[in-house]
DNA sequence: CTGTTAGCGCATTCAC
DNA sequence: GTGAATGCGCTAACAG
């Protein structure tokens, strides 16, 4: 009765009154006791890997935000890039009964050892697991194709990208999406995968300057890279956009505020937080689902690093 | 005995067969069954805005560091922004067994309310609550003490901050402890408040260019802040650092590879967050203590952001 | 429709 | 030295 039971025929009046006392006698269910009772602990354990990316701040955002509206609460554990586990070393938080499920956003893959899927109620988010059916990503065709839509209809051919490195899944995706795009005749696309970090950013954009055919513009994979990339152009004395057109994989205000605006493709970030979070309960009920793929909202945000390419360079043969 | 409980005596050989079959048949002690027992829950919930400001990463990542330590598990909660609420509405979780005790990281007060402070073992972070006892902040004032004596052993004698709104606590001790610094004859401190969001820098460094004692060097309180002062600077013409020396009070990679290397005071932001999880471990074990100040690492990271002021204006009357 | 009871899994206590 | 009983706070199933 005191949960809110509805079925139980009181009249209004009594238990708006035994109500009232429960909670000035300042009465609180234990949530152990009742948890110990269910077999279920209203928790869910996220592991991320805490960079300093705001990504994964709004990706936390949304995921407590869909948590609370399924009466979970979250508990974070925090993966050292530098002591990366498997995510079976998680599950032991389920068989001990501190949460209910796993959310896994470490994009990392440890070397070596073959996948194996927890054995418990878990999904991936922003990457895949070993198998289909757990797992929440983003659509990040979608968002390769904004950019190389926009880069095109500019008039540029020669492309670039500055990216991680392949074993985390996100960029995987990109780099097979962005090569089918560049399929077509005439286009091409060079791909340099780096460090996500500001040095990782200013040593793939040297090298991609160094080539015989430079891109004439560039989409880079997260917001630590871009300064790194942006110092390189600075240092080149490549102007952007007139020398290079660029955006970025990662929207943030800060984008707005630089040298030169930068042009973002806005991830869906909340939102996939969101996502898993509903997935995971519908799994830890017992409703099995299929992998979610989030579109929206995707979008391009026009600010003025893109421009055509230079006419120079255009009509060279 | 499955505990490890040394004050049996069993012969060895047969504790490490009865350990082994144990961990062979996936024995897992259930921590709810046991919290219940104790009337512990071995969690801990921590509050936090979760903006997209880096600095909350590192907090939460010393605290979570500092937790597993300790045997505690980390749960967060979001405050939005727009839905300030106050301590006290945290304390169910205590109350209801969900965590053990709270870590209060939210800066902003509600207003309106008289704060009193949780009936549960509580430790505020980053600010201070209502009473002494149970805050653990940094040393805000040597971080204004490293800014003002750099600057002023260049010859800077008119100094300008760039900060939040006083209601956050670390503003108002951060401008207490300027003026203090500035007090000495022929110094003096313009201190802006404004929103901390790119916008709210650009606007407050707007603010300062106006003013007919313009500083020629300027703290900034936060990395978002600093874009926005950056773009006001360069589009008044303000050449950093020959015009205006500036110094951030966010340390992030990021600000080695920005059009000018920016200096900043790197505050021990993942200490902060470890010795609040410590300090809470103290209080909900019963041993109650005092404030604490975390003060290291707390050092100027040189870049090439000051310098000498100009000369034509130093020796203007 | 209301009141009582058994048992979730563990640790502590007591009896053996 | 070992084993069985008790109760933490709750709820589902039961009996009244």
């Amino acid at each position: 009765m005191l949960n809110g039971d509805a079925s139980l025929s009181i009249r209004p009046e009594t238990r708006d009154r035994i109500l009232a006392a429960a909670r000035r006698q300042g009465y609180r269910p234990n949530v152990m006791a009742r948890g110990l009772k269910h077999a279920r602990t209203g928790a869910l354990a996220m592991v991320v890997p805490l960079l300093r990316n705001p990504v994964w701040a709004s990706i936390q955002r949304g995921a407590l935000r869909a948590a609370v509206e399924g009466g979970q609460v979250v508990m974070i554990l925090d993966e050292p890039e530098d002591d990366v586990r498997l995510p079976t070393d998680y599950q032991y938080l389920v068989e001990e009964s501190r949460a209910d499920g796993l959310l896994i956003a470490t994009a990392r893959r440890p070397g070596g050892e073959r996948p194996r899927p927890p054995a418990v109620p878990h999904v991936y988010i922003n990457r895949r697991g070993p198998q289909p059916g757990n797992n929440v990503v983003m659509d990040e065709e979608k968002a390769m194709r904004l950019f190389v839509e926009r880069v095109s209809l500019l008039g540029h051919r020669r492309l670039g990208m500055v990216d991680g490195f392949k074993i985390i899944d996100t960029v995987y995706r990109r780099a097979a999406a962005v090569r089918a795009l560049c399929s077509a005749p005439g286009m091409s696309v060079a791909f340099e995968h780096a460090e996500d970090t500001e040095a990782g950013g200013y040593e793939a954009t040297l090298r991609l300057l160094s080539r015989h055919d430079v891109p004439t513009a560039l989409g880079v994979g997260n917001l630590s890279q871009l300064f790194g990339v942006m110092k390189a152009l600075r240092e080149a004395g490549a102007a952007v956009p007139d020398d290079m057109s660029l955006v970025s994989f990662d929207e943030d205000d800060c984008l707005g505020f630089l040298e030169v605006a930068v042009t973002s493709v806005s991830m869906p970030l909340e939102e996939l937080g969101a996502a898993a979070v509903r997935a995971l309960i519908d799994r830890v009920d017992g409703r099995s689902g299929a992998d979610v793929l989030v579109s929206d909202p995707l979008v391009l945000v026009e600010r003025a690093s893109t421009a055509p390419p230079r006419l120079s360079r255009r009509l060279r043969p």
